[in-house]
DNA sequence: AAGAATGTTACATG
DNA sequence: ACATGTAACATTCT
């Protein structure tokens, strides 16, 4: 379930409670699948004796750069989470990795779907080699977003959740970008005229950057829910406009919120200000 | 209590 | 090559 926003909250939090220039002396896996580089004896034996160099966030990846530059590339999925434990409790059953550090502590993946996966390689562009373009860089411009969608006939919405387009967007902060800007998540991307591109790509900005400040988004009260390290909650739900209201007043112009199927993924739209006709605009 | 869930990918089909 | 749809992964949440 993580997104931009909250990966990198998370990194904020790995990195606050002084990871980098320690030490892995050991890992368990309990959960084969979740290693996808290799079998588990396999990662044990080289992520042992690594010292973490830094840790960083591309796209929704955790990115754990290793002393003899090989990195850990670590991809919550939907239900993915990291504790920090500091004794010597033993790990409940959704715990399907446990990273023991020299100093004592042991980094536990928690992760109740058990999709998230593990990537150990020596080669990271294997991993980071067809990502898209980061959306909060300086190099990420409107004019870099209009020549992107120029010629593309997908509709806007999957396109945007497509990570090899663009990098680290999720089902929250596409609906919250498109409403944002207006603009209906089934349109043709290619149908979209340049003011209406300038405003989606502010929308981006935005909606991520106040996930970011926010800590992300925690939806309902479930421990599978987004949480950052341990049990943090993010405090971005409140500020949501669209995702997860569905019936609810549009926060623009009152009409109901509507939850429509688009790429199979529930997605949440105001029919009444986000227009899918160009309001009369040519197109 | 059934359907949905913040993600990705492989495969089939057009 | 591009685009869309379905299924799969596995379990919990609403």
């Amino acid at each position: 379930m993580p997104e931009l926003p909250e990966v990198q909250t998370i990194v904020t939090d790995l990195l606050a409670a002084d990871l980098t220039g320690k030490v892995i002396i050991d890992a368990d896996v309990h959960w084969p699948a979740t290693i996808a580089t290799s079998p588990p004896g396999t990662f044990r034996r080289n992520i042992s004796g690594r010292t973490i160099r830094d840790i960083r966030r591309r796209a929704k990846l955790i990115l754990f750069e290793l002393d003899n530059g090989w990195l850990l590339a670590v991809h919550l999925r939907m239900t993915g989470r990291f504790l920090l434990m500091d004794g010597v409790q033993a790990p409940d059953k959704h715990v399907h990795v446990v990273i023991a550090l020299a100093d004592g502590r042991r980094l536990w993946f928690h992760d109740t779907r058990k999709f998230g996966r593990f990537y150990l390689v020596d080669t990271p562009s294997v991993i980071l080699g067809r990502l898209g373009p980061e959306p909060l860089d300086a190099t990420f411009t409107a004019q870099k977003l209009a020549s992107a969608l120029a010629g593309r006939r997908r509709r806007i919405k999957p396109l945007l959740l497509d990570q090899t387009f663009l990098a680290g967007m999720g089902n929250i902060y596409v609906d919250e970008a498109l409403w944002a800007a207006r603009i209906h998540p089934l349109l043709p991307a290619e149908s979209l005229l340049f003011a209406e591109i300038r405003a989606l790509h502010g929308a981006i900005r935005r909606v991520l950057v106040q996930g970011v400040r926010n800590a992300g988004t925690t939806l309902g009260s479930g421990q599978s829910n987004f949480h950052s390290l341990g049990r943090t909650r993010g405090r971005n739900a409140d500020a949501l406009k669209v995702f997860r209201r569905t019936s609810q007043p549009c926060p623009r112009c009152k009409a109901p919120i509507r939850r429509i199927q688009v790429a199979q993924r529930s997605t949440h739209v105001c029919e009444a200000c986000q227009r899918s006709d160009g309001g009369g605009m040519t197109r």
